[in-house]
DNA sequence: GTGATACGAGACGGTTCCGTATCGGAAAGT
DNA sequence: ACTTTCCGATACGGAACCGTCTCGTATCAC
């Protein structure tokens, strides 16, 4: 929704001249996205280049937002798809779903070109990461918790270790190879062996 | 090394002038790491501001670098810093020890910002993300890889996992708590969890 | 139609940075 | 003493971007 959207439902039903272009809108924000997974890095993106991007005045940017921050702000709430359900059946197929959903979308290329841009700059635009981590990380990191606790409780997962440090054991190996293998793919099958990896533990069971 | 230190190693052994002051040279580095631990990010960085916040002039700057990219890529040389060697007694406590000096040095603040900083651009300064890689994550990766490779052959760690997929089980929720949990110090303690997690798998054992 | 508002394009003055050049002074060799 | 090179400071023209404003045109309610 953008600052527009909002105050239009305000107290002014009446719109008199010319509607604001709902397509100007997303080609804003497309574009906006477009620069971010070319690796602009949010400093370096400018208002200028965001209009011309988008192939759009640079007053019909300034007519929806206050600035480069408000119009981020709103970027940022674009993002929310809230994750799929799970199919619930054992939980080593949940979790199995969870990262392959993660692989396939959570860090293909575009995403995970913002998800870079957003960690590099959480100490100097911190609200703007706020809204991030609220949108997108929050409720996939919700779901995999809830996993886990019903694993805990079916006896699947061992239940005397922190369940905040159990989602990491699962995630951060995908995080890992995503981040710091920067340009190579994430090959298929990476997340059932990233799965039974953890489950299985890296010592060897007799 | 500097260019210009690279270049006195040449044929003109005879130094005439007044020499170039070390400090200077430590300033420069100094201020750019500064920079960028303050979350400046790579291309908000721009020589006027890296000189000012040296307290040197500009000239001091192009008189030993022929631009930005010339001065963070040794900026990145700068980082070398062999990671010491391990005790080599139980493959548990040599993992532990790699994964706690990783918490304290590897992602403490500086080396974080500049962790973030280089994967959010690798994409577009490539050579620039080569040369961190090289400079401070291959030989942490390798030493990680040697411990693993003598605990197989120890049968203290399963042989039929593949050694990057393991180190990635050990390094990755680091590095997750570390990305993902911007603001949150990462607690004493840590390393020794994961490393116990992993090494003992999420899935009870009886 | 008429009035209101949005559209793309771009002019505008102001700011910051670029990379180069020049200054007077400092620090080394000869 | 004299030369050479470096030092910090700062001036320079050029470029990019800022946020505002003004064009001429397009698209809506009335």
């Amino acid at each position: 929704m953008t600052e527009s959207e909002a105050e239009a439902r305000g107290a002014r039903p009446a719109a008199r001249g010319r509607p604001r272009s709902a397509a100007a809108d997303r080609a804003i924000v497309e574009a906006v996205l477009r620069l971010l997974e070319r690796g602009v890095g949010v400093d370096a993106l400018s208002m200028e280049g965001i209009a011309r991007e988008a192939g759009v005045g640079k007053a019909t940017v300034y007519r929806r937002w206050s600035g480069k921050d408000a119009l981020l702000l709103d970027v940022m709430r674009t993002l929310e798809e809230p994750p799929d359900e799970v199919r619930g059946e054992s939980v080593r197929d949940d979790l199995v779903d969870i990262l392959e959903r993660l692989r396939q979308r959570g860090l293909a290329k575009r995403n995970s070109a913002i998800l870079r841009a957003m960690t590099s700059h959480f100490h100097s635009h911190p609200r703007l990461w706020q809204e991030y981590h609220d949108t997108v990380i929050r409720a996939r990191r919700d779901l995999l918790h809830s996993v886990l606790r019903r694993g805990m409780a079916r006896g699947e997962i061992r239940a005397d270790l922190d369940v905040e440090l159990l989602g990491e054991l699962f995630i951060g190996p995908m995080l890992s190879r995503a981040l710091l293998r920067a340009w190579a793919e994430l090959p298929e099958g990476l997340a059932e062996r990233i799965v039974d990896g953890v489950l299985e533990g890296a010592r060897p069971r007799e």
